[in-house]
DNA sequence: TTTCAATACGTTATAGCATAACACTGCCGC
DNA sequence: GCGGCAGTGTTATGCTATAACGTATTGAAA
C-alpha cells in the first residue's frame, strides 16, 4: 500500500468526505462511484462530488485520470502537483501507480522549448498489466 | 500544415467518410461533432461513428484524445501504431500536433521492466499554448 | 453450391460523465 | 453593516459512450 497522505485541516466537509472515499478506495473512483459511497453522509448531487474534486485536484490532493473518467487520492508523499506526473494502471486489477520521472519531464520541456509551446499540465497515462495480474494469469 | 495519410482503399463507406471529416478539420473533433458533419451523407446513430473510429484507432489512421474526449486524424507519415505518440493540444486554437520521442518510450520501457508491469498502450498529452497563440497574446 | 462464420451496418434505447443556472449561507475584511 | 468571496444545495440539462437487437454482405470451407 502506497502513502496516504494525512487529510489537511482546512478542507470543507464535502472535500473532506470525497477524499476520504478516495483513500479508502483500492483504484479509481468516478464522480458517480464516490456519490454512490456517500449518500449516507448527505451528498445528493453529482455537482457536490465534481466541485470537491476540483478543489483537491488543484491542490494535488487528488489526481484525474483520463483514460478512465476517474479519480485517485494522491498517493505519492512529495507529490503536490509539482511537475509531470505519469500513472501506470492495470487493467487487470485496477490499481495505480503513481511516479515522476525527471528525465521525461526534461525531454519534454525540450520539445516544448524548441516548438515555443507552453505547456501547461501534462497527462500521462499507462495502461497494462502489473506484475501481481500476469503472475496470476501464467 | 501536416502530412495527410492518403486514404486506404479498403476502408468501408462509414470508415471512409469518418476519416474524410477528421482530415478536412484542422482540429479535434468530438464523435458527436463528426456525426453533426457526416448527417448529409446519411449518418444518423453515435455509434455508427463509433464504430468506424475503433477500426481506425486501430489502424492507427486516427487518435483519441482522452483528455478532450475527442478524435484526430493521424498527421505523422510514419505514425500507424509503432511506438509511444504524445500530443501537444493548444487550448487557445485547438490545434494538435503529433510526435515521438524515443527517450521517453525508453524510459517508460525502463519503469516498466523494473516493476514488472506490461505496458500495452499509452496516453501522453500536453497541454498548453501553441507559439502562434503565445504570440498573439502578448 | 450450400452453409457457416466473420464483419459491417442500422436503429432504438439506455448508461455514464459533466456542467449550467439559480438561490442561499457563512465568513472575513473594511 | 456591508460587500465580496467561497462553499453549498438543487434542478435541469447536455455531452459522451455502449447495450441489445436484427439485417446485410462477403468469403471461404464443406
Ligand atoms: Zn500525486
Ligand atoms: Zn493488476
Ligand atoms: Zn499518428
Ligand atoms: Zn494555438
Amino acid at each position: 500500500m502506497a502513502h496516504v497522505h494525512e487529510v489537511p485541516a482546512d478542507l470543507t466537509r464535502n472535500q473532506g468526505l470525497v477524499l476520504g472515499a478516495l483513500n479508502r478506495s483500492s483504484g479509481p473512483l468516478s464522480a458517480y462511484d464516490i456519490l454512490d459511497r456517500l449518500r449516507e453522509d448527505g451528498l445528493r448531487a453529482p455537482l457536490q462530488v465534481y466541485r470537491a474534486l476540483d478543489k483537491l485536484v488543484e491542490r494535488g490532493l487528488a489526481h484525474r485520470l483520463e483514460s478512465l473518467n476517474a479519480f485517485v487520492a494522491c498517493a505519492d508523499e512529495h507529490c503536490h502537483r509539482k511537475g509531470l506526473i505519469a500513472f501506470a494502471i492495470c487493467e487487470g486489477c485496477g490499481k495505480v501507480d503513481e511516479f515522476a520521472d525527471a528525465v521525461i519531464e526534461e525531454r519534454l520541456g525540450n520539445w516544448a522549448g524548441a516548438k515555443g509551446f507552453k505547456v501547461e499540465r501534462t497527462t500521462m497515462e499507462i495502461r497494462g498489466k502489473c506484475a501481481e495480474c500476469l503472475k496470476l494469469a501464467a
